[in-house]
DNA sequence: TCCGCCTTTATACACATGTATAACAGGTTT
DNA sequence: AAACCTGTTATACATGTGTATAAAGGCGGA
């Protein structure tokens, strides 16, 4: 008697997408690229490795779905957190780097996931289309919130007020997810928002003091 | 006739160990992880697979003295930097930044080499505590830096300012070197000194402009 | 109820990868 | 000059990789 042939259901194209870049970003983040193979990939996505170019023509189509899919939640989660927040520009501004810098954005597998991605962005020119893209989108983002502040400012000041913001959360977000051993619970949030309130010459620690939820990850 | 026995010379074992570790960060850094196979790494470093095993007990462990290599290179150029530049604590300071955010150290090919191997930390214990001290190493030069300011400061305060002046930095190191059509020559540099001088509540870039190379990679 | 489409599985293939082991030869010692 | 050590090459092997192609079965329409 043979091995029954595996039962399967089928599904809609979304699903099937959506269940194959989750299961490459979920892949990728515990082992590395290397560890997102065709087998493994479909393992998880519980379907056989065939189906995967079934639905991307190639192996990195996937990883560029999947890496597109991050940088779209990256940004989209921190456009969340000034959902329903006073509507001071400085509260604001407030939430959307605490937000940043706290989990789940401050994670280490989203480090990784992102790292993992970063050196294809070489290679591989559509990708750092993904890439620059995703990285403008959320400078705009912030750039956006920093013209809101009630300030006099001198031309081109807020775009590098804004380099210098987004350089700032995006090393604190690699440092404090790969070493949380080495900063105490929300002092990464803490000095996120004390650097960049002296950058912008505003005090932001006095801001987010009346955020909601500011207390619930500090010491 | 068959083909002849390659050819050798045989070499001491620094010179060994040093060309297939330069060999390995060369692939990584040009095509990812995936291109520095243990073939392409002997290919590069002119001798054949099987010596890499000679001298390294596994391809993890050339790859641990590979990013090694890369952590104390880069703190190290940082180092250099301040030597021979006025006594001033401004302006070693600002020597120390500017080193660090223009090339070599400012370099696409360093960011994906990092990169490339950020994603091994969290499987490979051994990678985790030579990030670490890579980190730590670089942000302690940092912070014995900004205690030599003349300022009065509060307990923990140099601390936090050397994790933020770090992150700024690192932040801006990543997206110059992988961005580099994004800014204008010399503007990463002029955005990290300004905003690190904000943060410290000091004038860098006035100091700056006496640093003897400044003026070279400016607008 | 049965037919047919198309999602999904199964199998095969060519090639790359890391590792192990044995044979060879450069260079030093005697 | 001859013996020896070991750095270095060469070969083999088991396994894993992405991709191609054919077969099968779920599920909707007639």
């Amino acid at each position: 008697m043979q091995p029954a042939r595996r039962l399967y259901r089928r599904e809609s194209e979304e699903n099937r997408r959506s269940a194959l870049i989750a299961a490459t970003q979920e892949l990728v983040a515990e082992g590395g690229p290397e560890a997102a193979t065709v087998r493994a990939i479909a393992e998880r996505a519980g379907v056989t490795p065939g189906l995967i170019r079934h639905y991307f023509t190639s192996k990195d189509e996937l990883n560029r779905a999947a890496y597109r899919t991050l940088m779209d939640g990256m940004t989209a989660k921190g456009a969340d957190a000034i959902e329903g927040v006073g509507a001071s520009p400085e509260e604001r501004l407030a939430a959307f780097i605490a937000a940043s810098l706290r989990p789940p954005v401050l994670d280490a597998g989203a480090v990784v996931l992102w790292a993992g991605y970063m050196h294809k962005v070489r290679s591989d020119a559509d990708l750092l289309a993904v890439h620059e893209a995703g990285y403008l989108a959320y400078r705009d983002t912030l750039q956006r919130l920093i013209e809101t502040l009630p300030r006099d400012t001198s031309p081109g000041q807020t775009r590098r007020e804004a380099v210098a913001c987004n350089a700032l959360i995006d090393g604190l977000w690699v440092e404090g997810s790969l070493l949380p051993a080495a900063f105490a619970p929300g002092e990464v949030v803490t000095i996120g928002l004390g650097s960049i309130g002296a950058i912008l010459g505003i005090d932001l620690l006095a801001q987010s003091a009346k955020l909601p939820d500011f207390g619930r990850t500090q010491t």
